[in-house]
DNA sequence: CGACGCTTTCAAACCGCTTTGATTACTTCG
DNA sequence: CGAAGTAATCAAAGCGGTTTGAAAGCGTCG
């Protein structure tokens, strides 16, 4: 059943009952009625591909993933997607993903725009310098970063404050008397690990703690390299009596690690992680396993495909941004460092200390 | 630039120029490399919508992802994502992806179908019994099930062998002198877990030993799951020696557990679990960490959609599927039971025995 | 009563590509 | 030399919608 039979069976024309359908104004109220009802019950549902051709609307946003030995495609995509879904849903958009060798990245966007695929894309995992931004600016395509670049142009995009987090987690470990500090980051080639490095060398320098280059690690986000990071530097000679760990991921490798040296998480060894409120990892309940600067990336997936699809609507400009300050939780993975100023900290129940503060 | 500019500009009819640029024969060579030549250097790209329109394929697959309480997007959905994508992406498709209400989930097919949105779907996390394989045989939507369902009608699937898997990973333990293994399964409504199940019950009914309900649990896999079902059991009269588990993110949470008894993971516990090889969990090295059995999801991604595009172009015929053996690893977390026959076994170290089986 | 304005409907063009069914130019053969 | 066959090209008709511009129907007013 297409448009042409659906009006001939309605004695109307493809017009009128265009119109119907789309609400125009033109059309009168009964005739709409009897319109609309007539599609319902005989199940009509436009062919999406002609009406993207007649309106130049994709209705659809892209994401392209490239594909790399330090994978893309990750949990925290995975739950930025579902976040994304949510709104594409809402707002009747498709959601196309291009998992792309890397060298062919730039070739899948002018793709995207020339083959008019979408109506905007979302990036992902910005570089410190992404090259990203200048392409999209040139293709004219709309897009938001999810994250930051050090670009020329003023671009749209939504970050957490990276760098406000760690240094606020790395200040939270020195006030409890921690003085070696290992910091066991992403890549920092990515913007957001970049940042969070500055935020921890700041939090470190403004306490007057000399930065240890050996005590900071910068690689993909697994439990392995949680596991042996940890392990070699708890065996070492002068071992850190804190960890600052940029994916709970990564903590959940650290914990292990600690257990495997014989020491209790929370009491020798205390660990702060950054939490993206993964599905599978839910660091929740009365005291959270790990202290944490948390920010649901599920919400932030949300959040800017709502920001993409109101600039491609008009409802916004574009360069529009948006910084969102995460959430410090007090779990059980923190105690007293060898510095501490009130040693009876020591005996306090971690339970009772439980509390939120931003 | 368009078909018609393209064919202006170099004074051919469209017609031609798309049969050139198709590699259709009816167009002598000469001109074929003329306008194959000024596309390149115009930098043409057909518009994918028109072209869709006018051939009545939507070079695309969908992926319809219902949001529930238990949540379909998740890392192993990720990773299947990731593999999946790579055959698209070299085979010309696009991969669309709607995550809707579970409620409308039908209407979703339904509406994919009539929209001619895309060519053929992949079926994800079918239940036991899925209603899904009935909806897409009434919408003559070409399809492909990841894993199986108990439907009537035969249909296309691809899944791995994962009650033998269990089977053998219980008889594993069994053979290590382990008589009360706990299961700590995924939902046991999904197709995948059932079978498990079976495998595992099968297996210790060969071995005569009485199956124990208060061993089986079934839950969402996420990490605490299977820290405190493992807490729980540990600290009960009759601890289980050894343990079963549907993902590596469970048996993570129960070697925390273990930990956290103060017992060694591999001597005083054994765990055995499946491994989905994902991306930020590699249990790899010399010696794996945990024995289990493994299956790539994200090889399983490649497959399945080069199965459905091979069913869609009609080089294969629908009702065909592929049941995959899984790997069995030999890792650090299994050791002899109480009920070991060579007592020696404990002595040996862990690494001496390592080696593949299938 | 005819001109005018307003609402409602429609025929036809269009979006950019593919494909069918000519048409033309050039060989080949009886 | 004309008929027939073949290779190369093209005009036009789709694909299934939207949108423009015109027309029809109807009540109102001078």
């Amino acid at each position: 059943m297409n448009l042409k039979e659906l009006a001939a069976s309605l004695g109307l024309s493809p017009t009128t009952v265009s119109r119907a359908l789309n609400g125009y104004p033109e059309v009168s109220a009964a005739t709409a009625a009897r319109v609309v009802a007539a599609a319902r019950e005989h199940g009509y549902v436009p062919n999406s591909v002609a009406k993207r051709l007649a309106t130049g609307r994709a209705m659809a946003i892209g994401h392209v993933v490239p594909q790399s030995e330090h994978d893309m495609i990750n949990p925290i995509f995975a739950d930025f997607i579902a976040g994304a879904g949510e709104s594409y849903s809402q707002a009747g958009y498709n959601m196309l993903i291009s998992v792309v060798p890397a060298e062919e990245e730039a070739a899948s966007y002018t793709a995207l725009a020339t083959a008019r695929s979408v109506d905007g894309v979302i990036v992902h995992g910005p570089a410190a310098q992404d090259p990203r931004i200048e392409w999209l600016e040139d293709l004219g395509l709309p897009f938001i970063v999810h994250g930051r670049t050090a670009g020329r142009q003023p671009h749209s995009w939504m970050d957490i404050n990276n760098r406000r987090a760690f240094h606020k987690a790395t200040d939270l470990l020195i006030d409890l008397g921690h003085r070696r500090i290992a910091l066991l980051n992403g890549l920092e080639r990515m913007d957001f690990a970049h940042r969070r490095r500055i935020g921890y060398e700041d939090a470190l320098g403004a306490a007057g703690i000399t930065i240890d280059p050996g005590l900071m690690f910068s690689a993909d986000m697994t439990e392995p390299y949680g596991f042996q990071t940890a392990m070699q530097l708890l065996k070492s000679p002068e071992p850190p009596s804190a960890f600052l760990a940029s994916s709970l991921i990564t903590a959940l490798g650290i914990s292990r690690a600690i257990s495997a040296c014989g020491l209790k998480l929370g009491q020798d060894v205390s660990v702060v992680t950054h939490d993206d409120a993964l599905w599978f990892l839910p660091n929740q309940g009365e005291v959270p396993m790990f202290t944490s600067t948390k920010s649901s990336v599920r919400a932030a997936g949300k959040r800017i495909a709502q920001m993409l699809i109101d600039q491609i609507e008009g409802r916004a400009e574009p360069g529009v941004s948006e910084l969102w300050e995460v959430e410090m939780i007090q779990g059980q993975s923190t105690g007293p460092g060898p510095f501490s100023q009130n040693k009876e900290h020591g005996l306090e129940q971690p339970h009772l200390r439980a509390q939120r503060f931003s």
